[in-house]
DNA sequence: CGGATTTGACCAGCGC
DNA sequence: GCGCTGGTCAAATCCG
């Protein structure tokens, strides 16, 4: 029945982002050459130091930090105020721009106790942000929305409850728990694959504590299932242009992560290091460490990344590099196996993706989150890799244009 | 009525 | 063994 239909669309889907990433890469491969010449991207290093703080581990193989504006919860909110005040953005309507961050502490105090706060924390704290949902297309909702919701509840009442699966990276999923984490006033949400019934791929998704704008997701596991056309596309995109922001940006001075990278970046999005999308309406960019060997995943090159420079570091930790100093300041230590980190920029928003493969080791996604953590919580870091980003893309595609000021992102 | 979310309970791993 | 954490379950609840 449909079955049959489906397959043949979806080959042809297949075809067309196969397609369309080949394109994709040529610019790229055009447009690093013209940026190869200068360009530094020296930003990225001083972004990424950052401190680790927090998790010991998670299992997770894939991570994704949003990094919103949005801002919380009505208490909470009073951060403090920062360069970034979030604003306005355009369109995340919900988002408002609350702004920012900050002053979660307190929160902690409340939840000292332990279990618990589960309740006040949760409607306190919403999770905002927006979304990727651009990407996907309409759909996805629901943490941002539940979150917005809840924060709006508050004041306006309006529905509390997610509702559907939502969608954000091109799947459907449907959220088993809710825990609040130690050291953050936040609560982590636990999400499961509804797309496919047997699909094993957990997502948790929790707010920095340092910055409540930045989301982070995790990914665990692999979808047994064809991802919707939607996320594969972005997925190719993202790669693509992360190439590009690799040559461009990343640049740490030497040519042959650039290289590797894209290298990587060709892949589908299982594993490529580090890549920007340019396509999407806002920016995106993707880092990807990604690991070793890893064997569940099927076909991913595994000679690709090995970065044998100890210093590289930047956006993607190496990999393999079994000493890898510091790869986002100096949390990677161990040799990662990190897989992916993303960083994407929406209309107001960023978002940083991580993935990890199963067998990582906590540790290093330890390091990743604090890096993370550190990097979003970092303004400048923020605004370098935005403008980065921006500048690559703005130069690729031109379309988007980011750069700092433009989309208002971020701001500065 | 079906499906999704909420949320407290339950359980497993870890450190002391 | 105890307490703490993190992750999952499942009953209750909500919503379309
Ligand atoms: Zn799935």
């Amino acid at each position: 029945m449909m079955n049959g239909e489906n397959q043949r669309l979806r080959e042809v889907l297949s075809q067309v982002t196969k397609n369309y990433n080949a394109l994709q890469m040529h610019l790229l491969a055009l447009m690093r050459q013209q940026q190869n010449h200068g360009t530094e991207a020296n930003q990225q290093h001083e972004v990424f130091q950052g401190k680790p703080e927090e998790k010991k581990h998670e299992v997770v193989p894939r991570q994704f930090l949003d990094l919103g504006s949005s801002a919380e919860t009505d208490e909470m909110s009073h951060s403090s105020s920062d360069e970034r005040t979030l604003s306005a953005s355009p369109q995340t309507d919900m988002e408002t721009a609350s702004v920012k961050n900050n002053g979660n502490q307190q929160e902690n105090s409340i939840v000292k106790d332990g279990k618990k706060i589960g309740r006040e924390n949760s409607e306190s704290q919403g999770w905002n942000s927006s979304k990727v949902q651009q990407l996907n297309s309409p759909g996805n909702k629901s943490l941002d929305q539940s979150t917005e919701a809840t924060m709006r509840k508050t004041r306006v009442s309006v529905r509390a409850r997610s509702e559907a699966p939502m969608i954000t990276d091109g799947c459907q999923w449907r959220k088993y728990g809710q825990k609040m984490a130690k050291g953050n006033p936040c609560p982590r949400a636990y999400y499961r694959c509804t797309m496919a019934v047997g699909c094993p791929v957990r997502k948790q998704v929790q707010r920095c504590a340092d910055d409540r704008t930045i989301l982070i997701t995790t990914y665990e596991g692999n979808h047994n299932h064809p991802l919707p056309p939607a996320a594969m596309s972005m997925a190719s995109t993202t790669t693509a242009a992360a190439s590009m922001l690799l040559s461009g940006s990343m640049s740490s001075g030497d040519g042959l992560m650039n290289q590797n990278l894209l290298t990587r970046a060709i892949l589908p999005c299982s594993s490529s290091v580090a890549t920007i999308s340019a396509s999407a309406p806002f920016p995106t960019v993707t880092l990807d460490l990604t690991h070793n060997p890893n064997p569940l995943q099927v076909q991913r090159p595994p000679t690709l990344f090995q970065f044998p420079f100890p210093g590289q570091s930047q956006l993607f930790a190496s990999v393999t590099a079994p000493q890898l100093p510091q790869v986002f300041g100096q949390t990677l230590y161990n040799q990662s196996k990190f897989s992916g980190l993303q960083l994407s920029h929406e209309m107001g928003s960023w978002h940083l993706h991580q993935q990890l493969h199963p067998e990582q080791q906590p540790a290093l996604v330890d390091t990743v989150n604090a890096a993370t953590t550190a990097i979003t919580a970092d303004p400048n870091f923020t605004a370098a890799l935005a403008a980065a980003i921006s500048s690559i893309i703005g130069g690729a595609n031109g379309n988007t244009t980011t750069r700092s000021g433009n989309n208002t992102s971020n701001r500065n």
